[in-house]
DNA sequence: GTAAGACTACTCGGATAACCTCTGTCCGAGTAAGTATGG
DNA sequence: CCATACTTACTCGGACAGAGGTTATCCGAGTAGTCTTAC
């Protein structure tokens, strides 16, 4: 039970991004990998499923890169998460004994309260308070 | 980011013991194993880590197997997943951005949300609303 | 000066390799209850 | 009868095999600016 490093990466690159979102010039992956000590391809393929869920918006060609979408001050945690990680439930009870499981009714159910959480913030509110890196 | 099926079986396990506390006799490996089909050497490699932790008691040799201790009921769901699970926390910033990355602190407060929730409810809570499977 | 073409700096996406953790198996050792045996 | 040894039914725990998913790399393709060159 972790967080995959993806989730880390596209987190502070979102946060990245959200910083620079006031130039208005897209951000090139080279710059993003380079902060985040991770290789250029691995970091584009996690920005692609940013990009195909509509939380990113890139531009190719020379000049090009990444950027965040006009309403990006809506964009939570948890859809940036749920992006890279999938929308999956944390637990299921793979065993059939009746429908509704009571184990898997408690961890769901808390598994909620941490969405919760994670839902009603945004990486705007981050900005608010604090500052890059 | 998944529950482990060490952690449901666990779960299922306590669940199961729980229910046959009251005998006061230790119910085998082979018994809680068939019931959730899981091999006997797999699931007893799950019990010893819960033995270890004292949320299960062990008596080996003939009418042997396992059983509650006498504080089984203050055990909480979360006390049983951190058993297996490992304590650790579901995010760590791997990155040298100064003490305190604000990702981080917002992932760990998440996280804690959910941990609440599973601290507050232990497995006698589920036996008070619902029978057994 | 300007239009066509080459060049360069990017993203996109599939295929694939390396790796790590979870899952599961095998087997030998220890332990305690029940059972047989010999005096 | 009673003590000793044997058998049986368990847990304990280490070593190791297998699977699946995450992490990461490589490379070819597409795209859009930019520069060069020829007229």
């Amino acid at each position: 039970m972790k967080f995959s490093r993806g989730t880390n990466y596209a987190l502070h690159t979102m946060l990245h991004l959200a910083l620079s979102s006031s130039t208005n010039k897209p951000v090139g992956v080279q710059q993003l990998a380079e902060q985040q000590n991770v290789s250029q391809a691995y970091l584009s393929k996690i920005l692609t499923k940013l990009v195909k869920e509509g939380m990113v918006s890139s531009v190719s060609g020379a000049k090009g890169g990444y950027s965040l979408p006009y309403n990006w001050e809506s964009i939570s945690f948890l859809d940036i998460i749920q992006a890279i990680d999938g929308k999956a439930s944390l637990f299921d009870c793979h065993f059939e004994h009746g429908p509704g499981c009571p184990i898997e009714k408690v961890m769901v159910s808390a598994e909620e309260k941490m969405e919760e959480k994670l839902r009603k913030t945004t990486i705007a509110d981050l900005i608010k308070n604090k500052t890059m890196n």
